[in-house]
DNA sequence: ACCTGAACACCGTTCAAGT
DNA sequence: ACCTGAACACCGTTCAAGT
C-alpha cells in the first residue's frame, strides 16, 4: 500500500532529457544533438524540450554539469610518489578519453577547470608529498593538467579526418634526412607521445 | 595597346571566392561562413558560388590549402642550436596564434602535417646540426610539434568561454593548501606554460 | 561557361493556444 | 504545470531554367 516517494506525472521531465541528450552526444557528436532529433527521440513535441531545459544552449550546460558530476577520484597505485603522479595523470586521461565528445563540449564551453578539480586535489596531495605547496605546487598541478588535456584534445580531433595525412614522402625536398621522413610517415602514437612528454615534465617538476 | 594577359569573364572566380570566405572567418569565425553570407558579401546569387567551389565542404579544403600555401620559413635567431631550435618553435607558435580559426579548421580536417610541413623541415636542420638523424630526430620533430600544437589549441579554446572559470576557491574542501588553491585561481600564462614545458622537453631530447 | 530562382529538407526559437 | 502546432528566420544543397 506504499506509494512511491514521488509520482512522476509528467512524461518527460528534466533528468531524462539530459540522459538521453547525453546518449546522442556520446553515441555520435555534439551535432547529433538537435531539438527535433532529441524530440523525437523523447517521443515528445519539439517545443516540450524548452519547457524543461530552456534552450539548447542551457541544455549544453547541463551536460557538462553532469560530467563535472561525474568525475570522482580516480584509482592511484605506486609506492614512490613519482610513480603515483604518472599513475594519477595516466589514469586521468585514461578517463578523458573515454567521453571525447563530452569533454570537448565542457573544454570549449571553459569549463575544464572544474571538470579537473578532483585531479588537482589528488595531485595537490602527492605533490605535498614531495614538499612542493603554494606557487611552486599551482604551477605543477597546471603544467600536467595542461599535458593531459593538450594530449586528449590532439587525440581525439586527430582520430578524425583523413587518417591525418601523414604527408607524401616523395614531396618533401626540404628535409634531406629519408630516415627522418620515413619515420615521420608512420603514424603516430599517442599513448608514448604522453608518457615521453610526462616524464620530462616530471623530471623538472620533482626535487631529486 | 597590349592587353592584359587575362581578360576576367566572370563577375566572381574561384579565387575572390576563396579571398571572401578567408576574411568571413578569420574576421570572425567559421560559423560566419554561410553560403548565404558569402553569397551576400560577393553580390552573387548563394548557387554561384556552387558553381565555382563546389560546396561548402570543398570550400574549407580550399581555405586550409590557402593557409598551407601561405606558410612559409620563419626567421630564426640564436647561437647555439638550443637557442635557435628554442627561437623557431616560439615563432611557430606566434604565427599559428595569429589565425586561430584557420588553425582549427585545418586541425579539425586532419591537416595539421601538411601545414607544419615547413617547420619540421626547419626543426630538422637544426636537429641534424646537434647530430639528431632517423627515427630519434623524427621522435623530437613530433613532440615538438604536439607541444606547440597543443599550446595553440588550448589557449585558442580557452579565449572563448566565461572565462576559464577559475574554479571558487571556497569550493574546494579537498586541498588544504590555501596557498595552493589562491595560485589556481589567477588566469593562466599560456606564454610561459609553453616556454616551461619547452624547456623540460629540449633538456630531455638535446644532447648534453 | 556562368548565373539565377524556386524548392527541399533541415536547423533553433517564440508564442498563442490547449489541457 | 505541462504540452502542442504553427510560424519565423535561418541553414546547405539540388535542379531546371535562363544567358
Amino acid at each position: 500500500m506504499s506509494t512511491p516517494a514521488r509520482e512522476p506525472r509528467s512524461a518527460v521531465d528534466g533528468d531524462v532529457v539530459v540522459e538521453t541528450a547525453l546518449r546522442l552526444v556520446e553515441e555520435h557528436d555534439v551535432s547529433a544533438l538537435t531539438m527535433r532529433r532529441l524530440a523525437a527521440e523523447l517521443g515528445t513535441a519539439v517545443t516540450a524540450i524548452y519547457w524543461h531545459v530552456g534552450n539548447r544552449d542551457a541544455l549544453l550546460d547541463l551536460l557538462v554539469e553532469r560530467l563535472i558530476a561525474d568525475m570522482g577520484t580516480v584509482r592511484v597505485t605506486g609506492r614512490t610518489p613519482r610513480a603515483r603522479i604518472s599513475s594519477l595523470l595516466r589514469a586521468w586521461r585514461q578517463r578523458l578519453l573515454e567521453r571525447p565528445h563530452l569533454i570537448a563540449i565542457a573544454h570549449e564551453r571553459g569549463r575544464t577547470a572544474e571538470m579537473f578539480q578532483p585531479m588537482q586535489a589528488g595531485l595537490a596531495r602527492e605533490l605535498a608529498a614531495v614538499g612542493l605547496h603554494g606557487e611552486a605546487a599551482a604551477a605543477a598541478v597546471r603544467v600536467l593538467q595542461f599535458h593531459v588535456v593538450a594530449s586528449v584534445v590532439l587525440q581525439r580531433t586527430a582520430g578524425r579526418g583523413p587518417a591525418t595525412n601523414p604527408t607524401d614522402p616523395a614531396a618533401w625536398p626540404d628535409i634531406p634526412d629519408p630516415d627522418l621522413v620515413g619515420a615521420l610517415a608512420v603514424p603516430v602514437d599517442h599513448d608514448e607521445m604522453f608518457r615521453f612528454g610526462l616524464d620530462a615534465l616530471l623530471d623538472r617538476l620533482l626535487p631529486a
